[in-house]
DNA sequence: TGCTCATATGAATGTATCTTCAGATGAGGG
DNA sequence: CCCTCATCTGAAGATACATTCATATGAGCA
């Protein structure tokens, strides 16, 4: 009510955004899933499970990154339950969890491969 | 060729998800879209965008920040092309320029306007 | 010309975030 | 029972980031 009447030029527009701007808890939610989306390595992570489960040492291999680092980011993933783990023995499969993430994931994959034809050597791995 | 081939379980899973892992400049650049979308402020200055373009001191009104931080969060934004200004006289209207980002916004909110209230660590509040 | 206003910029501060290391947990095999 | 292996966790160090303050630019106006 007051955190748009303060010194603004087209007064009709800001009133009209405001009234459309999302309330702050699911600003502050969607930004909290886009940060968890914007490291590389977790990135790496989700697009790896995108097939299918994978176990915390695959995953490792595939990231390129320690076992530590995978087991610590998994850990932030599975908090949001954007992941989650089946065990099984000593061994921990993750999967995707939340479709809403996948659908993300899927939107801006298919817009950066538009970009990586200017990259022509690098097909997709090494 | 060997960044899938540490110590791994399923050898076969590891070398299909390697195949499909998009080259380190795409994951790159995807991270670096969602960071810029992972601020609570950032995301308001966008939102706001979505329905046309506004001055920086409605923008400030709108997202209730001071037009300094405005004006460097658009210039982030502007370094990445996500929007672009448009100058008259004193005043700088900006609007979002990059349908990509915009998709994502639509896309995210369409599904936070669903999801707040399965969030572990916000403790139940209103 | 000199003044004000809208916006832009740089530097500094504090805070958050990532990575790594060392050790803990818990299952399986001898 | 002891030992190994896969995973998990906590703490520490380094790095990146957002916010603020002070000031610069540059347009309009008197």
């Amino acid at each position: 009510m007051d955190g748009c009447a303060a010194k603004v030029v087209d007064a009709d527009r800001v009133a009209a955004v405001c009234e459309r701007m999302p309330a702050a808890e699911d600003l502050t939610d969607t930004a909290d899933i886009f940060g968890l989306l914007s490291d590389p390595n977790r990135l790496r992570l989700l697009v790896a499970l995108l097939d299918g489960e994978l176990c915390v040492c695959d995953l490792a291999a595939v990231t390129g990154q320690s076992e530590s680092a995978v087991s610590h980011a998994l850990r932030l993933l599975r908090a949001h339950r954007i992941v989650a783990a089946r065990r099984s023995g000593r061994m921990a499969y993750y999967r995707l969890e939340d479709p809403h993430v996948r659908m993300l994931l899927d939107l801006a994959l298919a817009h950066t491969e538009h970009t990586d034809a200017i990259h022509p050597e690098r097909g997709g791995n090494t």
